[in-house]
DNA sequence: CAGTGAGCGAGCTTCCGCTTGACTT
């Protein structure tokens, strides 16, 4: 008889079969294997919050497998991840499976002997850490269908609210009100350029020894009369500065920063991200991808250190293995950092198709780099006087490369010429450059991750799905430099939460949650108070709420438009129904007065956008919109009583040929948009 | 290439965190 081995994933299960041989038979549980019920709250909120575990019927089959394997092996082990979520997971295999002597273990790193080494030590389940990740599941659970409906009610249906992406949404939020409401300033700056042999600048630092801040300098005649002060100075070099100074490689990839580097290098979205991931490691390349952690297999630093040594020289290795420590708040560390499984897997020897190979290739370099030495530059600082005031020139040389040979980052290159102190310099030209403050940028989906992350929110697993919910549900949209900004109604949504339920916003929330869980986890709590403390005045504020704030679903604004349709109606009743501004889960729109019997709608005015009549219909004009993927095309505001609609963006000209719409494409190219037209021929 | 609202009150929407499906072109 075989035993039993379980663990999440099936490409690990694979690997640790071939480790540990005929003995033992390595199934795969897929994730979880039960949970709360997606149609119903599932948590009896009067008796102990006690749970209501189903099985999914996705989970169906996998456990069917598992139940008939455990029955014939002699023994099931579970081998599930070591945080949180796999002790949950291995104790809802041992419900399920009904197991009678579970044993549990856990292991580091996927090596012959970890895995041996494990297999001589299995222990119990941890019942605090089920206990905590219970409390983390029914808190959530309990938050997201208790405010959703909330939301349904008060605003527009299938909205949703949840710990995680309410705080995602209002982060979006608060930033564009502070791009909203930001004063740009003016401010100045001032540089001298010399000559000696070669041209170089030296910016104004100081005046009598004091230092400039940026914004010191208001305006051109401050700058002017600067100027005027060294007008005919004699500019000294005061004091030279030169030292070494070293650059230290990054550490290896998380989820969160593979996501947010392959978006900033590849413009990769952080799911497309996952899915080539998620390929990479089904074929062995690279190690699991959804990780928090930067911890190294020792044996992953001794054959990088070999592949460094010898493929470049010996003084390119970082001279003792380099092991880096999370900082991510809240990290569970239950897997490796993202890296090659083998240095000797060089990307561009890989049979990869472009998107993998990019990926790969990045990847590779990063962990590569991680073992490398510091990179070194030869830096000079120089002073120089010139009557109340001190300029400075930086120059800045690569001596070594080191880790930068495989890791190439951005870095400024400036030489200075050779001077002495107390030198007098040729001043060639006095500059003074005028600049402006600038707001804050939009987030786009590589900052988002880093925000809540830093916050401690949202975890590996759930970093992309975070962005593709709060875009489905139309609460953020990608502006065309791929940055999220707020729509109407997910301003609406975050408005709401954060007046009345101020406590489930809060970026800090999770961080007091996690804190619980960990006391919980170590035993020092019990997880039902912990949840009763909560939801006791949750859900008394949430009861006052439903009384206190009024439907938002109520006509915003009437305007002074009659209804085009019931104008053309024989009733004069009904030519005197005026247009009504609606607010619906797309935003704001024109609605009839006579509805129902009328269903007249139409969309909005769209600001800074032509007035182009539709070429159809001759009655509506053309606004932009886009589709369920998000992508932008144009189409009659009389939709659906017009279906005119372009992909590209209209101009205000006609094609000379056939007077269709000319229109602009992506590249900015101007096209007919008469598919027929004689224009789009050839 | 795409859809919102009201009220009648069927049945349904919704959370976060684990993990990859493969009935069909």
């Amino acid at each position: 008889m075989k035993k039993l081995v379980v663990v999440e994933s099936p490409t690990k299960a694979r690997t640790i079969q071939q480790f540990i041989g005929k003995e033992y038979n390595v199934l795969s549980s897929f994730g979880h294997v039960r949970d709360l019920p997606k149609s119903k709250l599932g948590v009896d909120v009067e008796n102990n919050f006690e749970p209501n575990y189903i099985i999914p019927t996705k989970a169906r089959k996998t456990v069917n497998i598992l139940t008939r394997e455990a029955q014939r092996a002699s023994a099931t082990i579970l081998a599930t991840d070591q945080d949180r979520e796999g002790e949950a997971i291995a104790w809802h295999l041992a419900e399920t499976l009904k197991l009678k002597n579970p044993q549990r273990i856990v292991f580091h790193e996927i090596t012959k002997s970890a895995i041996e080494a494990a297999l001589k030590n299995p222990r119990e389940i941890d019942s605090n850490r089920v206990d905590a990740q219970q409390a983390r599941r029914i808190l959530d659970r309990l938050v997201g269908y208790k405010l959703s409906p909330f939301l349904w009610k008060k605003v527009a249906r299938r909205l949703s609210a949840g710990r995680v992406q309410s705080v995602a949404l209002r982060l979006v939020v608060d930033r564009e009100r502070e791009i909203e409401k930001f004063k740009s300033q003016e401010y100045w700056t001032i540089a001298a350029s010399f000559l000696k042999g070669t041209e170089f600048e030296a910016l104004l630092i100081k005046k009598d020894d004091k230092a400039i801040g940026k914004l010191d300098i208001k305006s051109q005649k401050e700058a002017a009369q600067i100027k005027d002060d060294l007008e005919g100075a004699e500019y000294r070099v005061a004091q030279i500065e030169r030292k070494e100074t070293k650059r230290n490689p990054l550490p290896p990839f998380t989820t969160s920063t593979l996501q947010q580097t392959a978006a900033q290098r590849l413009h990769f979205p952080a799911k497309f991200t996952m899915s080539i991931a998620q390929q990479l490691y089904e074929t062995g390349l690279i190690t699991y991808h959804r990780t928090d952690s930067l911890n190294l297999a020792a044996s992953a630093l001794a054959s990088a250190k070999n592949f460094i040594t010898k493929e470049y020289e010996q003084t390119y290795w970082t001279g003792s293995f380099r092991q880096f420590k999370t900082k991510a708040k809240g990290a569970q560390e239950a897997h490796e950092a993202i890296r090659p499984t083998n240095p000797n897997n060089v990307p561009a020897r890989m049979k990869l198709n472009s998107a993998q190979a990019k990926l790969y290739d990045l990847i590779w370099r990063r962990f590569i780099a991680s073992q490398m030495a510091q990179a070194i530059f030869d830096t000079t600082s120089v002073d120089i006087k010139a009557n109340q005031y001190t300029f400075r020139a930086t120059g800045q040389m690569l001596k070594f490369d080191g880790f930068l040979r495989v890791y190439p980052m951005k870095f400024e290159e400036a030489d200075l010429p050779l001077l002495k102190e107390q030198e007098i310099l040729d001043l060639k030209k006095l500059n003074s450059f005028q600049h402006f403050t600038e707001p804050p940028p939009r987030y786009n989906e590589a900052s988002l991750i880093k925000a809540l992350e830093g916050y401690g929110i949202g975890r590996p697993s759930t970093y992309a799905p975070i962005l593709s919910t709060i875009q489905e549900r139309n609460y953020v949209e990608k502006d065309d430099q791929r940055r999220l900004r707020p729509t109407e109604i997910g301003t609406a949504v975050s408005d709401l939460l954060v007046e009345h339920f101020t406590q489930i916003v809060d970026v800090g929330f999770t961080a007091t949650m996690e804190k619980d869980l960990d006391e919980i986890a170590e035993g020092r709590k019990q997880w039902v108070p912990m949840i009763k403390e909560f939801y006791g005045p949750f859900a008394e504020n949430l009861a006052k709420k439903e009384k206190e704030v009024s439907t938002q679903k109520i006509a915003v604004e009437t305007t002074d438009k009659l209804c085009p349709e019931c104008l053309a109606s024989p009733d004069p009743v009904k030519r005197d129904n005026h247009l009504l501004i609606r607010f619906g889960r797309y935003g704001k729109f024109y609605a009839c007065s006579g509805f129902p019997e009328c269903k007249y709608t139409a969309s909005l005015e769209v600001d800074n956008f032509p007035q182009i009549i539709c070429p159809k219909c001759h009655r509506g004009h053309i606004v932009p919109k886009h589709t369920k993927r998000r992508k932008i095309f144009y189409g009659c505001n009389r939709y659906p009583a017009c279906d005119f609609a372009l992909w590209d963006k209209p101009t205000t000209k006609q094609c000379t040929q056939c007077n269709s719409l000319l229109t602009e494409t992506s590249r900015k190219q101007t096209k007919c948009s008469n598919p027929a037209c004689e224009t789009n021929k050839k």
